[in-house]
DNA sequence: CTGAAAGCGCTTACAG
DNA sequence: CTGAAAGCGCTTACAG
């Protein structure tokens, strides 16, 4: 079970360490038969570079982190999660990068330290930062730290928030309209945590979606918790006035949370859309019409986009998979 | 943002990068007093270990892997495997221990190659393996890569089967008992690929369970997909002859696809279990009667298990957590 | 094209 | 207790 080296590979052939190396890389430096002679024999041995000697001598560590920060429990619910690590690790590993994967939960500090140790031990090249927060001190933290990092959902240079890759925008527009094309002039968006830039991106998107078309909106922050969405569309229904008569959730527990209140409260002619698609919307009932926004792919473009920075490349703007709507029973025509 | 080394280290207290490594690391051979000039220096400093000099060094990667092969579109979709990591993932983080994953689908191979490339390269000090499958070729890969690994689910010295940390029979038990009581006397259950080592348990196990307490039990086998299921509980009551009263079913997907079968063939008396829960089971509609199994804490008592592994200490053989039923509107009393 | 050598940043016997 | 040195397995200028 001893480790196979290039020295191994150098002295059976009677050659350097260095043409081994070469050749093994594809340098230039190697005659062409001494690196066919090289590869064959490293094969035969089952040669395999050792990772932390490259690492050291390269000072690439060619793994890349992620931390995430949300609440384990909501983790382990959102598929959110899993289809876009799924497609970060896709990229990556066909990249011959791994994966370094770290959940720190919700105190506050966590991943800051996480992100200090990762960068002092040069454990990694590189990170993905999500849920990007208002004057979120992570890419100040990150940039001091000298770890490149990609900031999901935002394209880089536009940290500033002009230019978003995730289009909130096309995305509330897509909801608003199939809400008001089934005759909907009144309803109600239940966000997320509104410390979340995205959460206020998609509140504005919505805000001026509505005000094109003529429809009074309602605002009401959560958690993206179950409890926390409930008790929210109680208040809406209970605060008398004026009901709404559909509801925008800002993640499919929310919007199942929405369905359960509507019921409690004997309101199902409400109508309701998600904004993030799951088995969840697929299989309450009645089944949710949601936004599938492909976080795979998501997770493909900020992969892709931190390889490229890591490699000195020039970003390759190739446009995000636009949304799609998922019409099912949850929407239906606003009682006249 | 030049790194911070032992030798800067030494250099600026004027001792040899020895004692600097002996007191950095807790090791005798220093006098307290520089080893606490040390310590403070480095605090100072900012020093953290080079992660793959310490890993050349030691030829220790201070990570170990885990290999997902289910179906991503899957995965996603069961909280089950977040949960796991979750377990996994805090309990290595507390070891200072790195977590790397990678998903590789369903192919064949696949996942062999990465072990081979992970032990090849270094990359990992052992790694966790998941969902047994019969004649299982792992076992033998990992022994001959030298590459230390736990069967999640499965007690050290006991591969052969004979002694489960997953005990089957213990939930078999649990939901058997519930229908019986509810007065059900011919179920079915609706099982995971029997290619999977813990679903053979589970299915011989439900068989015992009935037999002492004379409840006629089908079988079927399904994948875990909502579609399979949904197929296999339309076969179940379109075969004539005698329904069961109540159906098992091996994941929450699955109990969720029962139920729509259910209600298409207009069969809603019959009632469900499910051996996972999951979001998915509490929302539904009907809500799903399902097992508790706490993947979180098994993931923990893996992690736990391959660190206890890899420091050659013994085996701690705390008892694992046992399952719960969560009782839901799903599985109600058998018709007279 | 090829070889000898230094270096990446640690750890760890080995002499003093 | 302390220092000089070798070694982990690569990569990469630098001479031939």
């Amino acid at each position: 079970m001893a480790r196979v080296t290039i020295a191994h590979i150098a002295e059976r052939l009677g050659v350097s360490k260095a043409s081994v190396s070469y050749a093994l890389n594809g340098q230039p430096g190697v005659s062409e038969a001494t690196r066919q002679k090289v590869v064959a024999m490293a094969a035969e041995l089952g040669w395999h570079p050792s990772f932390s000697a490259r690492a050291l001598s390269r000072s690439r560590a060619d793994a890349i982190g992620m931390v995430l920060r949300r609440d384990p429990t909501l983790l382990g619910t959102e598929p959110y999660y899993m289809r876009l690590l799924e497609g970060v690790e896709d990229v990556l590993s066909d990249a011959g990068q791994s994966l370094l994967l770290r959940m720190v939960g919700t105190t506050p500090g966590r991943d800051t330290a996480v992100y200090e140790r990762w960068a002092g031990e040069g454990r990694v090249d590189g990170v993905i930062v999500l849920d990007r927060a208002i004057d979120d001190p992570r890419p100040e933290l990150l940039t001091r730290l000298g770890l490149p990092f990609v900031l999901h959902g935002v394209l880089p240079g536009n940290e500033g928030g002009a230019e978003r890759i995730e289009d909130q925008h096309r995305d509330a527009q897509l909801l608003v309209t199939h809400l008001f094309e089934l005759g909907h002039r009144h309803i109600a968006h239940v966000t997320g945590p509104l410390a979340l830039a995205h959460e206020v991106d998609r509140r504005d998107a919505v805000a001026q979606e509505c005000a094109a078309r003529g429809i009074e909106v309602d605002f009401a922050e959560a958690d993206y918790t179950f409890d926390t969405a409930h008790a929210r569309v109680a208040e809406l229904l209970g605060s008398g006035i004026r009901r709404p008569t559909a509801l925008v959730f800002s993640n499919d527990v929310m919007a199942v949370a929405g369905l359960r209140a509507l019921a409690d409260a004997d309101a199902r002619e409400i109508s309701l859309v998600s904004w993030d698609d799951s088995m969840l919307c697929q299989f309450s009932y009645p089944t949710v019409t949601a936004l599938e926004r492909y976080p795979d792919r998501a997770g493909r473009r900020s992969a892709a986009m931190l390889l490229e920075l890591l490699d000195g490349r020039k970003w390759s703007t190739a446009a995000p998979t636009p949304s799609t709507l998922v019409v099912r029973e949850s929407s239906r025509p606003a009682r006249p």
